[in-house]
DNA sequence: ATGCTTTCGTGAAAGCATTCAAGGCACTGT
DNA sequence: ACAGTGCCTTGAATGCTTTCACGAAAGCAT
């Protein structure tokens, strides 16, 4: 591969001036300019992203943690990022933490070194980044947090309305006539996870619901997770007649135990999942869930690094995107609903 | 962030020693070796890649090119990939070419300026990858095929048993007693799809059937395509009995369709898929599916591309992973072929 | 034609780690 | 005690690009 030296004496100009071609620095003639443009097209030129980078401290280079790409969550997101980072001429290295910190950190230690202009990070379960990414920020890169945040995060994030989407859900629940509902919620060290629960309270407890402490169940969020709680579920008397799952693997896991029990979803069980992802309309029945889009997570994410490195000094910023309530097939008023309904008339009439 | 040259000053010794130290390259005396080491800790130093790189005229880096991280086949692929390069101290670069053979080619030369330790490609639909990856031979880069292969290529590669397992799948329609089979194939232009072809028509050749010419549909590796020509297939007369889903994804939208013309799966149409995704087993009916190992695929194909780094004319690997039918619900004997059966036992009888 | 401003172009230095040739030291054998 | 040997250690050179200070040339006005 030619380097910038060969182009120079091939176009007959110095060092200096094939550079300023290169990256517009600076004004070049046409005539010079064009005769360097020739050189790098006869050879094919093309300039070394290490030495650009040892020079400019910085590398076009976006470095993205994640917890597992497997999690069909995350593609979505990182398809978000690499598309933006590739439209903005910016390369993705990828890696993946299982949520194990130590790897975590170990991916940051050895990512650093490669300089990165920014750094797009889905937190571990337990992370304590904050410390980490200081290094980062040292260096110049922009750091942004997706999905959840670590503790005493202070610096640029994009989030989801977690809270709202949960409330949202669990309301529509409410007003269907449930009253016996339950949550299987993700790990409860996450923000994300929190927030989700948060949302569901407030909706139980607005609707002066009694929330029995056996309805919420915590776990992973995955399948097997989901399955499990959900099996626990549904021996509780009385058995919930509604459950929030707190992510779509989760109330997949949910499904397969409800399924499982000789129970019909939703007849005698409603289910509402949290992600929307596309494999969530494949079951039957079609789970209804609470839509987010991981592509404008990840998108965002790498926008606002972008961003960053345009104007370091600008004001933190802390994106929270929308979601929104998919409603499919997996949620029917509770069976009593029509009982109570019809009680309630008759109590009214006779109250007239 | 420290250099060498502090690190050398802090503990008393020349930039050489570190980074004999450091590369292991010479022995060094305990008593230095011990003060470089201290210094290394003291001041938290990592040698940049950058410098390193460029001297040595190779990172650390993989480059991974895919079509597309949303198609749930390819996370797999990616994660078998990275775990191992992480284990090697490796990163994994990963791009997204949308089967765009422009982008791919974009991505390509803008990742050789990185000088990459490996290249791991998914060839894009079309791909003439051979001129481009010459490049990266020549830069010493290992060049690994993954899935499928480029026209003509003659490199290393990692591919499953296309063939073998389409004509297993097909074999077994047929045992059931099918005998009115259709397939859907993905492109005919990507080697997986002709291979898979290949298989199915074997199987339908060897059992002496007919394949009206409208059995055969081509389409995209996606559950719209698979919908689509399900459709197609559902009003030919006769109706196959049988479909052969050259992709779990295809395999997928022709359930939605089977279930839209009101027919049932597996009573009226036996279907079996292809990959075995994870998502398959979540529909109801289950999928019986073809499955191979995505995560082996990206596992043996950085293992390659690490043999192949370690010794750069060792004789070219063409590994060819074996597929495993998983038998679920989505097939049954044919409706008539008890009825069958029957009938050919009367025959038999009426011969004896 | 002279002098001054602008606009371009140049060459060298800097950024960091690796590697190679050469020199230093200690120890062995005689 | 000396030459020889082998193992460490050193300093300089190298890889490629960017940037900065400086100088040259060109353009303009008087």
């Amino acid at each position: 591969m030619a380097n910038m030296k060969q182009i120079a004496k091939l176009a007959g100009v110095s060092l200096g001036t094939v550079s300023h071609v290169l990256n517009n620095t600076v004004k070049v003639r046409e005539p010079l300019r064009n005769r360097v443009l020739e050189a790098i097209r006869q050879t094919g030129y093309q300039p070394s992203q290490l030495a650009r980078g040892l020079r400019k401290d910085k590398t076009d280079i976006l470095a993205m943690i994640i917890p597992d790409i497997l999690n069909p969550f995350f593609p979505g997101v990182v398809r978000g990022a690499e598309d933006i980072a590739f439209a903005n001429g910016y390369r993705l290295v990828l890696c993946n933490t299982d949520n194990d910190h130590d790897k975590e950190v170990a991916h940051l230690r050895a990512l650093l070194a490669y300089l990165p202009s920014g750094l797009i990070v889905i937190p571990s379960d337990f992370s304590e980044l904050v410390g980490e990414t200081d290094s980062f920020r040292k260096a110049g890169s922009a750091v942004v947090c997706v999905d959840r945040t670590p503790r005493n995060w202070d610096g640029d994030s994009v989030t989801i309305n977690n809270d709202g989407g949960a409330f949202h859900a669990t309301s529509y629940l409410i007003g269907l006539g449930h009253r016996h509902l339950a949550a299987i919620t993700g790990p409860l060290h996450l923000t994300n996870s929190q927030d989700r629960l948060k949302g569901f309270k407030r909706a139980v407890r607005k609707a002066g619901l009694q929330l029995p402490p056996g309805y919420l169940q915590e776990t992973t969020f995955d399948r097997a997770g989901g399955y499990a709680k959900a099996k626990i579920l549904m021996r509780m008397v009385p058995r919930p007649t509604a459950i929030l799952a707190c992510n779509d693997l989760i109330g997949l896991g949910a499904l397969m135990a409800i399924r499982e029990a000789k129970l019909r979803c939703p007849e005698d069980i409603s289910l509402i999942g949290f992600d929307g992802l596309d494999l969530a309309d494949i079951t039957t029945p079609q789970l209804t869930s609470v839509y987010q889009s991981p592509y404008q997570l990840g998108a965002t994410a790498v926008q606002l690094a972008l961003d960053r490195l345009a104007k370091v000094d600008s004001p933190v910023r802390q994106v929270v995107l929308n979601t929104e309530l998919r409603i499919r097939e997996s949620v029917a008023p509770p069976l009593g609903a029509e009982r109570i309904r019809s009680r309630k008339a008759r109590e009214a009439a006779a109250l007239a």
